[in-house]
DNA sequence: TATTTGTGCAACCAAATGGTTGTTGTTATA
DNA sequence: TATAACAACAACCATTTGGTTGCACAAATA
């Protein structure tokens, strides 16, 4: 099991989706984020660090606080796969066509 | 830590990915399935029961063979929560300049 | 019939995950 | 200046995860 640290893994937990929702709408800093969430505010940074490490949200100093923005840019690497999944996926038929096409023959 | 296993958590694994391209372009038995990735059958039979589970992939006997088949529908859920989070995140544009018109006047 | 093939089940394991609490440190504020 | 707010770091913990091996069993095949 080697560590993976990829957008795919930082969106498999429903609270790092809640907090990326929540930034999508405008910066916060990290207690800011924790509000409504019943978990401490150390478990959201740690939720914070993955998601900065893999660019979802960057991060900014502003006096003693800790600023959050999404960058929401970089879960085109989610979509571009599904995409090209489907694309596969819909091929397929295109190749039964094909397999029934030379039966007729 | 609640049980979670929905789409978001099925498609973080690489493996998992990597049986989900490999069975778009048509269906595969369990033991063909993991011919050319480095573990055992019985770990691919794991990634297979979860991605059956939350609906990515249907099972069927054929004989003594398990036939999977992908249902690419079911990652809609994913596409979608992305744009739902990308909407929001243009509307964050939009209220910026909403902000910027008001002080203007 | 004997053997190979495809699979299921169970036990086990190391590492990762998501969470906690406690302590320390720095920056605003009363 | 004393105190409150924001956050980093470390240690710890239970559970989940992704993987393994060994054994059993039914269905094809030689």
């Amino acid at each position: 099991m080697i560590e993976r640290r990829d957008v795919f893994q930082a969106i498999a937990d429903p609270t790092r989706r809640m907090i990326i929702q929540k930034l999508s709408q405008g910066p916060l800093n990290i207690a800011q984020i924790g509000e409504d969430f019943g978990v401490s505010r150390q478990a959201i940074a740690k939720h914070i660090k993955i998601l900065n490490e893999c660019g979802i949200i960057s991060m900014s100093q502003k006096g003693r606080e800790q600023v959050c923005e999404a960058r929401l840019e970089h879960l085109d690497a989610v979509t571009d796969w599904v995409t090209e999944s489907r694309k596969l996926w819909n091929q397929r038929f295109d190749k039964l066509d094909n397999f029934l096409a030379s039966i007729k023959k």
